[in-house]
DNA sequence: TGAAATCCCATGATATCCCATATAAATCCA
DNA sequence: TGGATTTATATGGGATATCATGGGATTTCA
């Protein structure tokens, strides 16, 4: 790809909150580095930093990510809410920014996932990545199957609560793609 | 590493409040040297004093960190004109200016901790840096697992306060470690 | 002048760069 | 319109650079 990886070739298409949409399954090589599909590189910009940022998630076996400016909202909101030294303030750092690595693009447009990420999702040959809007998520493919059935059953029981609008996307009748 | 350490090799990931992101456990070797990130490095430009600035923290058995302008922010909010910080905040930031102390970094990027530094975070072969955002800690490898169990029941209870950015990373629950 | 701090060089592991290619998608153009 | 050409993406691998680390040599300074 372009040697300005993540901005060149697909256009920004979000502006706003969503970020990250669509799935894609990609290759992980022997060195431990899989392309972060151009779709989700495409909506972070040129300015600051040329990469993603990336946690073990706290309730799932896989990895999430997200940019700099969501993370820094996030830091904002933390120092922002509690005192410069309050105990709150710390435990947050300590779990939410601790815990975050940033993982640039190499030119090709690959990051390099470290080994414990890798192991905290069991991921092998190849990784799934999913967008949810202003974060996205990393999947062992196979696993990904199955938390996508549960997640799937649980839309469709929360669809049921919800008003025609929702129920109109036919989420009872079989929506893979 | 480079010669000039802490601005080579790895750029300049941040330009705003992240400073200080991932937590690194590197060795200390007979001479009380250990590596400093180059990720932390690398927020520290090449402008100004090439190091950190450490004090022993008062409330854990640990050092903390910071770049200059850190404590710079420290000194303003104390004598600046406008009244930032509690009383307790002010008293606290006061002896944190007097009992800091610059460690700058060698040629590989290494500092140098002093001895009753090592002894109150109780350090022996190697030492872990948590980045906290503006700051960091150094810890005892082990002290600091069980200090991070403890951070996250806080972090889990206070997530609960926070806007819906930091609900999202569902601190509240989880079915995994 | 001796202990401690710092410089300087070496090294293995790993991360990153850089180039090559297969495939798919888009575009051109006769 | 349909085949040829270009463009972009994802991928693979050799070459290179960086990082963390160790230790001898040199400097600092009390």
């Amino acid at each position: 790809m372009n040697k300005h990886a993540g901005y060149r070739g697909l256009e920004r298409w979000s502006g706003g909150v969503i970020k990250f949409l669509s799935t894609a399954t990609n290759k992980v090589d022997k060195k431990g580095r899989v392309s972060v599909p151009a779709l989700f590189r495409s909506n972070i910009g040129p300015e600051g930093f040329q990469g993603v940022i990336a946690y073990k998630s706290f309730k799932h076996a896989c990895i999430e990510g997200a940019d700099l400016s969501f993370m820094e909202q996030l830091s904002e909101r933390i120092h922002g809410d509690f005192g410069f030294f309050s105990d709150e303030n710390e435990a947050l750092a300590t779990v939410l920014l601790g815990k975050s690595v940033p993982l640039s693009f190499d030119p090709e447009g690959r990051i390099h996932l470290p080994k414990d990420f890798m192991g905290h999702a069991n991921i092998k040959e190849s990784a799934t990545f999913v967008g949810l809007g202003n974060k996205f998520q990393i999947w062992n493919p196979k696993a990904y199957e199955g938390h996508y059935e549960a997640q799937l059953e649980i839309a469709k029981k929360e669809a049921k609560k919800l008003g025609p609008v929702v129920r109109h996307l036919s989420l009872k009748e079989k929506d893979r793609g």
